[in-house]
DNA sequence: CCTAGACTCAAACGCCTGTTTGAAACGGAT
DNA sequence: ATCCGTTTCAAACAGGCGTTTGAGTCTAGG
């Protein structure tokens, strides 16, 4: 992605600022870092983006829009083929979710931006996020409530609340490359998005 | 804690240090902000500290030593009382970071701050916490490993990933304060460590 | 060919960063 | 009262920060 002159300045400067930004956070990581990596111009991060805020807006709304799609899409098939479980809820929000780490393209290291987002509990970052996709994960969660009725609203939202975090922090992993001995990356990822899928619908379940 | 003269230079300058690194990070936070909020001389960071970085590791000092030990001595006591399940495992871990949290002296942003490191997922944050606290986390995982013999290492580890990655999150939150209408912080973060530990135990358990 | 608009570039802007310095202020012991 | 080690302080250091500028290059349309 970085110096790759068949992709287009902006789309180098995405890819560098979103490595950049899952290894150092959004302040560690400077403009200057991130142009030297796409082999840009620093000026080009400002003509083409306007701020560095906005740069950062950026690499989560390229990533975003499409997974919250098929996120949504996902889930209204579950929800059209009349047998959803708890299990096939959380696939539909996890596998887009791998299939992006999966990406050649280097999909798999915004999974740690997004935690890294997650961390920051304030800010306005927080705010554009919800603005935008909040919508994903209250359609979601209204999935759930269907699903587990016997919870009330105050019990379900503690449990989506950790779930959450699970899943966040979880998926983040999906960006680390550490393949375990005689087992493909792809594989890797499978195992573990299967893991999580029981684990969290137990914790709800429960 | 900020300008409170009645503490000495050291601590708060870590107190406004934690504050802000929970707030914005730590590369987001500067030293001229923390001196500020402790109304403290700029240089007296490197006189007490020596370095930025220093004062990281000094604000995880500060709590992780005897928030380690903490959990260490209740797990030693359900260990001890012959009776341990994966309950009282979980709230041997869970049950002193609420204690801290529930500190008057902001020990609950602190919470935040663990939450951060874990979004650093290399650097050397991560591996000084791991060299001088993984102790820790390697005795509770054998002693879940005791309760869960029908798991093999692999799958063990699996979920124990997952489990230290919901805590983290949802403990963080121990450090946000909106308390719910009619409800004590206390009764707030106490209802929260029970839902953790059902929610974890049926995880682990699935 | 020429021009207009999109883009790139080196350089500079003012400000902020972590760190260092050397002098000043302190407080207890001689 | 003098000393000495500890601590504080204002000031400065070199370097990095995000952003702006204005000239330069490129390329499609007339």
């Amino acid at each position: 992605m970085q110096g790759n002159p068949q992709f287009s300045t902006k789309q180098r400067i995405l890819g560098a600022a979103e490595a950049l930004f899952a290894e150092h956070g959004f302040a560690g990581a400077s403009l200057r870092q991130v142009t030297a990596a796409a082999s840009v111009n620093l000026a080009a991060v400002n003509y083409h983006f306007g701020s560095k805020d906005n740069l950062i807006e950026e690499v989560f709304r390229r990533r975003l829009d499409e997974l919250s799609r098929r996120r949504l899409e996902r889930l209204a098939e579950t929800s059209a083929a009349g047998q959803t479980t708890l299990e096939s809820v959380l696939d539909a929000f996890i596998s887009p979710a791998l299939e992006l780490s999966l990406d050649r393209k280097g999909g798999s290291v915004f999974m740690r931006v997004l935690a890294r987002a997650f961390a920051e509990h304030n800010g306005h970052l927080r705010k554009f996020l919800s603005e935008n996709y909040g919508y994903v994960l209250k359609d979601f969660a209204a999935a759930f409530a269907q699903l587990l009725p016997q919870l009330d609203r105050e019990e379900l939202y503690w449990r989506l609340d950790i779930a959450v975090g699970a899943l966040t922090y979880a998926m983040a992993d999906f960006g680390m490359i550490q393949r375990r001995t005689g087992e493909s990356e792809r594989e890797h990822r499978e195992q573990m998005a299967r893991h999580l899928i029981h684990f969290t619908a137990a914790g709800l379940r429960a």
